[in-house]
RNA sequence: GCGAUUGUAGUCUAGCCUGGUAGGACUUUGGCCUUCCAAGCCAAAAACCCGGGUUCAAAUCCCGGCGAUCGCACCA
């Protein structure tokens, strides 16, 4: 779908738009609407039961967005996240400083101040590469939001740049409620604030994004798996180096380039997640190594989650496969001077992490633009009726008394336990239209024959199938049961671990 | 952040160059009709991104801001 196609589709129908609209907006900040929220939850829901809720030992966690400064500067993220610009006077131009100096060839030792780049630039009489202006003096810029706490302002924290930080700090007391077992999976959904210099292309690159991340803390000695059924399932793969996807099986990706099993076994676990459960066409689905300077330093071994998203304009990273070893363990070890390494097996050894990282904004936007599908008839959002907004829609044929009266109290009846609708307004016709546009896969019609008592479908109704068109009645009696059992979803269908 | 393009009802858009009553389509609302897929008829509601300037007069021209798209840069 293309992108103005889904930003309309999106205004018009509930879906999402950009904050504080009604003022102009504010860069970076998206608002979701009514079918848009339900969207996401539904997203998250059918995350945690997939990658949560199917794992022994995983759990999800909650915490605080604003975090005090002190881990912030343990992690890296202080330093880090924090980029020395440098402007060009004439052209305005913004450069890093550190990578405009080592493309002259000057060396710029790991953690250089401000006032040693400033020195460097005078004396290597630094001009601007595009206009050879004079470069102005440089500044910080960090990519993280910084709030000040307390009645005097004077205590520093941050809005949390990513919530893998807010799992890591729970980490030692989490492993001894849950009585020190590893692996440990622990979870969290939330809101991650960057300040993004340039927030772009819809949901991609928000300042506020939600994420949906499983940190899972593992001995790396013994976390062995038999890679059993997922072992011959195929996977895209475009590996540092290579000058293309491939195709490879999960047991090629551990012989031939060396990937842990481990960490092969959850490569398969988010195919299976992406193409299972979230039906995107295997085309559409690829892993992406990163290596060199793309790979965050702290990272064994990382490949992005992507997927071809048209109104994107190709493959764009969703998620992340992450092997983070004991870096943050460590770092928080030291930034908090409290040994977060276990005794376990007879050894003292620090946790490593593995994380799965997703982007839950993004996906919900991935969703939207790859089950979009528009004909010279209709426009139907092609959901997996378990993401669908809305499970069903519930019309009276007609205007008509009986029939109202009828609908009503079915509506009523199921929305005890479903999302539905209830509609009576516009031909039977625009009313399925309308649902098509936001995916809801099934829509309940009763007719004349449903409250004709001398008819062979008396109590039945009619319920249209979205996709097919299709219709089918169903004794009234049966409408709960006939909704779970298409909208419910079982991730243990699709999980590994039942194969 | 730089450059180019750009901003008109809920949505898509005409009008802008050449200043003078803002038009259409779809949607929505009410009514008529209609026994299942955006039908038809009647009626209604609804817009010039914000601020300033030029002018008798600004959606239109100029300046600034904000937002968006694309490119560059950025994205530990």
């Amino acid at each position: 779908m293309n992108l103005d196609d889904l930003v309309a589709l999106a205004k018009s129908r509930g879906l999402f738009w950009p904050a504080a609209e009604i003022y102009g907006g504010s860069a970076g900040f998206y608002d979701y609407g009514h079918v848009g929220a339900l969207l996401k939850k539904r997203f998250e829901n059918v995350w945690t039961s997939y990658f949560v809720d199917q794992g022994d030992n995983y759990y999800i966690l909650d915490a605080a967005h604003i975090l005090p400064e002190k881990p912030l500067i343990a992690s890296g993220h202080a330093a880090l996240f924090n980029d020395i610009l440098i402007q060009c006077t004439k052209c305005k131009t913004y450069f890093r400083a550190d990578v405009l100096l080592s493309e002259l060839g000057v060396k710029v030792s790991e953690g250089a101040t401000a006032a040693q780049i400033d020195e460097l630039i005078e004396k290597e009489h630094v001009k601007c590469p595009k206009c050879k202006g004079a470069m102005a003096k440089t500044k910080p810029f960090n990519m993280m939001f910084d709030v000040y706490l307390g009645p005097e302002r004077s205590e520093k924290g941050y809005l949390r740049p990513e919530t893998a930080q807010s799992v890591y700090l729970n980490f030692f007391r989490e492993f001894n409620i849950l009585r020190k077992k590893l692996p440990m999976g622990l979870a969290l959904i939330g809101k991650a604030y960057r300040n993004e210099i340039s927030p772009r292309q819809g949901l991609y690159r928000m300042r506020e994004l939600t994420q949906a991340e499983l940190q899972i803390f593992f001995d790396p000695e013994t976390w062995d798996f038999d890679l059993g059924k997922v072992s011959d399932r195929k996977l895209n793969v475009f590996f540092y180096e290579a000058k293309d996807a491939q195709r490879i099986t999960v047991k090629e990706i551990v012989e031939r380039h060396k990937v842990p099993k481990f960490y092969a076994y959850h490569m398969a676990l988010i195919d299976i997640f992406y193409t299972d459960i979230l039906k995107i066409p295997e085309s559409k689905f690829r892993f992406f190594e990163k290596g060199g300077d793309s790979k965050a330093f702290y990272n064994k071994l990382h490949m992005d989650i992507e997927v071809d998203v048209e109104s994107w304009g190709g493959f764009k990273e969703v998620g992340g496969l992450h092997y983070r070893t004991d870096y943050d363990l460590k770092s928080h070890s030291k930034g908090s001077n409290q040994d977060l390494s276990v005794n376990m097996n007879g050894r003292k050894f620090m946790p490593n992490v593995l994380e799965l990282s997703f982007g839950v904004d993004r996906n919900v936007w991935m969703l939207v633009d790859l089950h979009f599908e528009k004909s010279e008839d209709r426009t139907v959002l092609k959901l997996p009726a378990y993401l669908a907004p809305f499970s069903a829609g519930v019309f009276p044929l007609q205007h008509d008394e009986n029939i109202e009266r009828v609908a009503q109290s079915i509506h009523k009846r199921l929305r005890t336990e479903f999302k539905v609708e209830y509609d009576d307004a516009g031909s039977i016709g625009r009313r399925y239209a309308r649902m098509d546009e936001i995916g809801t896969p099934f829509c309940i019609t009763v007719d004349f024959d449903t409250v004709e008592k001398s008819s062979p479908n008396h109590e039945t109704v009619t319920v249209r199938f979205r996709d097919e068109k299709k219709q089918e009645r169903v004794k009234i009696s049966d409408l709960n049961q006939f909704l779970y059992g298409h909208v419910h979803h079982d991730s243990s269908k699709s999980h590994p671990s039942f194969m």
